[in-house]
DNA sequence: TGACAATCCGTTATGTTATAACATATAGAC
DNA sequence: GTCTATATGTTATAACATAACGGATTGTCA
């Protein structure tokens, strides 16, 4: 697995692979993309930085697909549940999942300089606090890891 | 490093410890321990689970300790800066640390059933973070580790 | 001991994030 | 073609958080 959102990349490419991913997906488990769901997800693919709910309700207003919060809310629920977009709870904001289709427990690198968020896979992380847990007894469900730091591009662009 | 929170203990000891602790610390690194300070820490141990900003807000108020949002925010502030507590960013959230004076990268573990919190240890798991992180440059700064699921008891206790 | 700086506190106002609740519309199942 | 489940439109409000400013307190040092 890839990690991607900190270099340079095919973004076009990206954001079409993942659209048709997830048309695909929502055919397979008859799953309703409406198109307030694609545009919100493709909105979310533009950028490799999380974007808050009202950012994109914004964007959906000037299109005429909505104007009051729970047009985005919904669409946001929808594409986190199924695994199209993850919640980054440290910025209370939104992100493209960059491993569809792939099982994956993400993680994320959030750069405190430049905003952009690349997701890692966390399975490690996650076995790890697994043993942690199990000591106790715990049963993990759901796992927030993400980590906030600087990217190689801003630790060379701030040295200089 | 013990892990503290779902299983029953001597809760007196844990907070007039945990207060002692603070007090030594707050003079030892010439911090003001103020009454709102004092106080504000006192009520999240009194519980092992977290509590919101209005929560706290609300017991301030009833003791004539202040009354608008900024008097908890700026306590929560101060105690989450010098490490007397942590924010839970899952849960928008704030609770007491349980490993005070240790050095220690903290990671929780959320029972969404009983809603305690427990702190663990999560300098293995921000390691492995580290390891991924240092493949692609990326520095990491700080590091949430939260995880959502059941404790033991709870999970005896549903499945009854 | 009085002037100064730094910090803390009280308060008003507002900004930001998220959801409850209910009515209407639409799509598929049968 | 009716029924049911799901999605949408809309109003209202809840929940979380901070900006900004003035006044009080405390520690410092000439």
């Amino acid at each position: 697995m890839t990690v991607i959102g900190f270099e340079d990349h095919d973004h076009h490419h990206c954001i079409a692979d993942a659209l048709q991913g997830a048309e695909a997906f929502c055919v397979e488990h008859k799953l309703k993309l409406t198109p307030t769901r694609r545009r919100v997800l493709e909105i979310l693919l533009e950028k490799h930085h999380a974007m808050g709910a009202y950012d994109i309700l914004e964007v959906l207003a000037s299109e005429g697909l909505g104007s009051q919060p729970p047009v985005a809310y919904r669409a946001l629920d929808f594409l986190v549940s199924h695994g199209f977009a993850h919640k980054i709870e440290r910025l209370n904001a939104y992100i493209a999942c960059s491993h569809q289709g792939e099982e994956h427990a993400p993680g994320f690198m959030i750069c405190t300089n430049c905003h952009k968020v690349a997701e890692v896979p966390a399975t490690s992380v996650r076995s790890i606090l697994g043993a942690t847990a199990r000591e106790t007894g715990f049963r993990v469900d759901r796992a927030v890891v993400e980590a906030e730091g600087l990217c190689a591009r801003c630790q060379e662009d701030l040295a200089a």
